[in-house]
DNA sequence: GCATCATGCGTACAGCGTGCGCAGCCAGGT
DNA sequence: ACCTGGCTGCGCACGCTGTACGCATGATGC
């Protein structure tokens, strides 16, 4: 009886009001999908990603993403494996560039992970045992460089998971301490000088423990992170070096 | 009219139903929620915990948890840092056990992370960065180690940070590739077979990166992984002791 | 011109974190 | 002995989440 009464925000059945798509774009596709989360990934971060803020954000109803992607862990795998496509990993060559292509691999994923920190929310629960093309591409990739380096075929790889979980482990780290600066709002001298009464209180009682803050003071930040960084990356690739020529 | 009718689940007005805590333990504390929650996390997994689950749980209702932790990520810094306390951390003594000191630390951690799999799908958020008392104490004692190693007061903070970066990128890595062994429901060695055709596939485009299904089949996967976190760890510690050489 | 199919979307459900205000208990002052 | 003020647990409610389901619409093949 009442079924035909108006409904609240019921479509008016005028010519004028028909639905007509207004996006030029050609419509809904996975790879528009994974680009419009990453860029909502890389403006907002993780918490801003939801399947109904990506549909209004792409101007489509949320539940029409479902029509190309799984769901969000699947979406957020894709996500993750074109992050990896950003890598420049140099293709291998002799035997004497190892050092410097598993060194240039290594600042680029670091790069990577520092321009979607995001990326350190979601790789506990991705893990590298995705086996998107990508990541694939990587791995295989840096087994070539440690193949070219001398190394024999079954420790190439121990070699390289090494450095894969040095660069991750570190990045990661940076990645999930610059998202928590961003959060705070502040610059990264000033998230710092905030720190230092905190910290008097925990040299107290952990004395070996150094206040950076005043260790460092003067510093670009950004420059000694990436001194940081390096520096355990060096470590790595000496010990590579001396296994190398033990044998 | 109808507000004084029996609602669901009204309380009835009755001395034998008087409210009467029925827990014996200590009522709610802070610690106990911290317990709980690990307790949860470890049976089942970070998707299980939700403030309404850890209330259940423990006999209370949800909201009652807020009265002695601020919000959900507090709750998980606070969980965070209690696993991180169960880490052996040996005390530093002379300049010549440095080495087994560090490797000691980096197991020890490696193995706190694979009985709590769920940290690697905080560390992302959480990071090094949120300074509780546990995770404090093992960057004094690995900084303790440094020192002890012969490294000068700078570069020990390098030295630390390096190692741990490796650790916790290898162990979150494995950690979140048993979670999603775990969520399978099969055995390591049966998932790794039905893995086979997949590896087929893949080792037709990536032909150096190799299949370890057979190329390791028979061993203790187990032990094997152990052997792979090993090998990393003991390049680190080969960089760090040329380097120590070195002056 | 008609049937088939892929696509978009409205509705709905169960579950989430958490703000708010009430109710009962315990300690301390009178 | 009584009152009082604060601490604690909790019911309710709000706005949000992921996603199953079924309908409608436009494109495509015969």
């Amino acid at each position: 009886m009442s079924s035909s009464e108006q409904q609240t925000s019921a479509p008016v059945p005028s010519v004028w009001a028909r639905p007509r798509r207004q996006k030029e774009q050609p419509a809904l596709s996975q790879e528009q999908i994974v680009a419009a989360a990453v860029r909502l990934l890389d403006a907002e971060g993780i918490e801003a990603l939801s399947m109904r803020r990506l549909g209004t954000e792409m101007g489509t109803a949320a539940t029409s993403l479902y029509r190309h992607v799984a769901n969000k862990d699947e979406l957020i795998e894709l996500v993750v494996d074109e992050v990896y496509g950003e890598l420049e990993l140099p293709e291998t060559t002799g035997p004497d560039g190892w050092r410097e292509a598993l060194a240039h691999s290594g600042h680029s994923l670091r790069g990577m992970v520092l321009r979607h920190p995001w990326v350190a929310s979601v790789l506990g629960q991705v893990g590298l045992a995705h086996l998107g093309p990508n990541l694939m591409r990587m791995s295989e990739r840096m087994l070539g460089m440690a193949l070219a380096a001398g190394f024999p075929k079954a420790e190439a790889d121990l070699a390289m998971k090494a450095v894969m979980s040095y660069v991750l482990g570190a990045s990661t780290s940076e990645a999930s301490y610059l998202s928590l600066l961003a959060r705070s709002g502040r610059s990264e001298t000033e998230w710092l000088e905030s720190l230092v009464p905190a910290s008097q209180q925990a040299l107290a009682d952990h004395p070996l423990t150094q206040d950076h803050a005043t260790a460092w003071q003067g510093k670009d930040p950004g420059l000694l992170r990436e001194e940081i960084f390096d520096y355990g990356l060096q470590r790595i690739l000496d010990g590579l070096a001396t296994r190398l020529d033990r044998s």
